[in-house]
DNA sequence: CAAGTGACTATATTGATTATTAGTCACTAA
DNA sequence: TTAGTGACTAATAATCAATATAGTCACTTG
């Protein structure tokens, strides 16, 4: 394992991976592809913002996607994170799941409707198969791994499928609410939908 | 209902519905889209094509889009049919649910494979909310519903859930595999990912 | 050596200019 | 009246030069 933080895949990074300037260009990026998205920030606004000359941001980053990545790698991990916590304050695995979705598919229809620009970031990260995005996907699934075995272990869920067969089939399912790319065709459709389809998983889970 | 065919919505047609020359057009559509595109085919061309002025062409239709729709229509007909020749096929109710899914991804994928062009016509017409793409969403849900019905009154499925509920609820999981604008993004996944949904489907069916 | 940059190139992006194309309509011929 | 069209306009798309941007590198400064 190398230096780098470990929830972070720092892919593009350059030179040392703890460093004060470093953090600055993640803070002025996100501020600037917030306001005025991806595409209309260059890479000498960012160098302007932190007082520097573009040429130095590349001692930190090897190129302008790099730092979108980070700032998605950023913005997907939040979502992670509230998506776990909504899942640690179910009663049992059955709640948990319920909530899981909930907070997942809450989150990023607010992010759609709020930040849109850093929305589309992360739609493209999801065209593009950036590894923030994978990372992503694969923390979800990770949770949901985890909240199955918690129910299977309890008696609440069926024992008979492979765990990750489950698992992956559960991703599957959600993805057309889960995924940014898609989320935006079922906006009509929140959020009963995510409701239905929960529901249906959860039948599936049954013993 | 008017003198139009029931199972082709009539969108953006104009002058008698049964033409000689509308289905000259139609066909001359259909090979031209196919062969070199939507965009890339003018109006002239389909004229041409039928050997009439393409003046002529708009005493059959509202607008090159409604040509488009048309040919569309026609091509998510095609699929529907495959998909409930298939259904019909399944020994009980278990089985057309397992047939059916298969066929419809698996000519949908062909379709991606085979005749690009066509497909993204397709793509087009559910971005946009055809009414051809409404109609076949609706119709592979009415397939759907009838299958449940079946498998319900057989004892093969359990009958708590509202059939509405269910219908809508599979369908929205299948979405990702069998929407035109998704399956794109999962053809990594074929042919294992729709076959691990569709036995999370049929678990949560169990009665 | 570490921190930082101006000046450079190749690749995108823009915008003003043309050229095509969708769609209409008044009209002719039978 | 019905079948069909040439000529027209407004909108769309292709073109291409001018501009802007991503990314590199030799270089300075402390």
């Amino acid at each position: 394992m190398t230096t780098e933080t470990l929830d972070t895949l720092a892919v593009g990074h350059r030179g040392p991976g703890d460093h004060m300037i470093r953090q600055q260009i993640i803070e002025a990026a996100e501020a600037h592809f917030s306001r005025y998205g991806y595409n209309k920030t260059t890479v000498s606004d960012l160098a302007k913002a932190i007082g520097f000359s573009k040429a130095y941001i590349y001692k930190f980053f090897d190129s302008k996607q790099a730092i979108g990545q980070a700032i998605c790698a950023q913005t997907l991990e939040r979502l992670l994170e509230q998506a776990q916590a909504a899942a640690d304050g179910g009663a049992d695995a059955t709640d948990k799941i319920r909530k899981f979705f909930k907070a997942v598919i809450g989150a990023s229809a607010e992010l759609f409707f709020d930040d849109r620009k850093l929305y589309e970031i992360a739609m493209h990260s999801v065209v593009e198969q950036w590894p923030s995005c994978v990372a992503y996907c694969a923390g979800l699934e990770q949770i949901v791994r985890v909240i199955i075995l918690e129910g299977r272990a309890a008696g609440e869920f069926e024992r008979k499928t492979p765990i990750d067969e489950t698992a992956r089939a559960i991703m599957s399912v959600m993805e057309a609410f889960v995924n940014p790319v898609m989320l935006q065709y079922k906006l009509d459709d929140l959020p009963d939908g995510p409701l239905e389809v929960t529901n249906l998983i959860l039948r599936s889970l049954a013993p």
